[in-house]
DNA sequence: GTCTATAACACGATAGAC
DNA sequence: GTCTATCGTGTTATAGAC
């Protein structure tokens, strides 16, 4: 997986120009430049602009889903698994921060893979709810609408991404127990 | 403010394409197909492209910065201005689902207006910070992280715009409601 | 207020030399 | 592995008829 050097390159060098614009707004002109070579060039790499999309997007996907059937298969309390997936998101934010933004803002231009992203992510949302739902029967959750959770914790740990490159003070530990403390505890004293 | 009627027609469309693929992928001839007329005809009511995206964010944001005057300037506890702003965004995110996108998304693409929005943002998040320091000072709020607290709860915030769609059912109250409990209570009984 | 036609340019991608 | 040159197409925006 490593042994593509080159295309490895040309991806991450992707990734990070997406970051700021967006995949539509950045052109292979743009890649090739910050590389310091032409356009066509790339293309000795990659067979199109979309495969690096795809190869960003995917591997992000599939090491979420990874991680989670990991997390829903331990003999945790729900509660600890909802701090398992928050590490979760913060360690794969700190390893690949600049395909995370693809992987939030950009899916919906994937072409070939769009319904394969959707699956992953709609079956990773389910497996979310069903650890909140378990968590509100075995009263260690409050009884709020369990999806409204979800989307508070995820749209908390989906824009991860925007700050963690602002935050290099702090080690991703930090950062994770942190908010633990603050999407489980609350903030009020 | 309402009375150029056609102008507000084609934002309106044009936010709504913007939300679905951004800025960039939505081209004039997209706005003017989902109008039913031609993309030349469209510059009979706006000068350009980038003129619609202005319209767009630049007046949400100022939207933002009036409601967040009117709360950091109330009496009211530190505690219940965090949710009054999260009132803020349930309401404005409701009255405009779209334009929200965009503002979140988008803004990067702005040309003249770029320097004007960021400014606004970051006074918003500086009011926002200050805030929650003055509710940890007090003993309102826990001693966590300020930065922390506040970049969970704006994405939250931010976020809405992918959520209260999906949800009919609920009026904005009930959502703001709960979404105080869980951003301020937590969510572990 | 909308149309057709088109200018002027940027885009993704390929061919073939080195 | 990178280059120059270029194809075919799509893009924003304008001109001028109706």
């Amino acid at each position: 997986m490593k042994l593509e050097t080159r295309k490895h390159e040309i991806i991450k060098t992707a990734a990070k120009l997406f970051k700021e614009k967006g995949y539509s707004a950045v052109t292979m002109r743009d890649i090739a430049t910050a590389m310091g070579i032409k356009a066509a060039s790339l293309y000795n790499h990659i067979s199109s602009k979309q495969e690096i999309l795809k190869e960003i997007i995917i591997s992000l996907a599939e090491e979420f889903t990874t991680g989670m059937e990991l997390i829903v298969n331990s003999n945790n309390s729900n509660l600890d698994k909802l701090s398992q997936i928050i590490t979760l998101h913060v360690t794969i934010t700190t390893n690949n921060t600049s395909g995370m933004a693809s992987l939030n803002n950009d899916w919906m231009h994937l072409e070939d893979q769009l319904d394969y992203y959707l699956e992953l992510r709609n079956k990773y949302e389910e497996t979310f709810l069903n650890i909140i739902n378990q968590g509100i029967k075995s009263s260690e959750i409050k009884k709020v609408n369990p999806e409204i959770i979800m989307f508070s914790m995820l749209s908390t740990l989906r824009s991860l991404y925007l700050w963690i490159p602002n935050k290099e003070a702090s080690n991703a530990n930090v950062i994770a127990n942190n908010l633990s403390t603050i999407l489980i505890q609350g903030i009020n004293k």
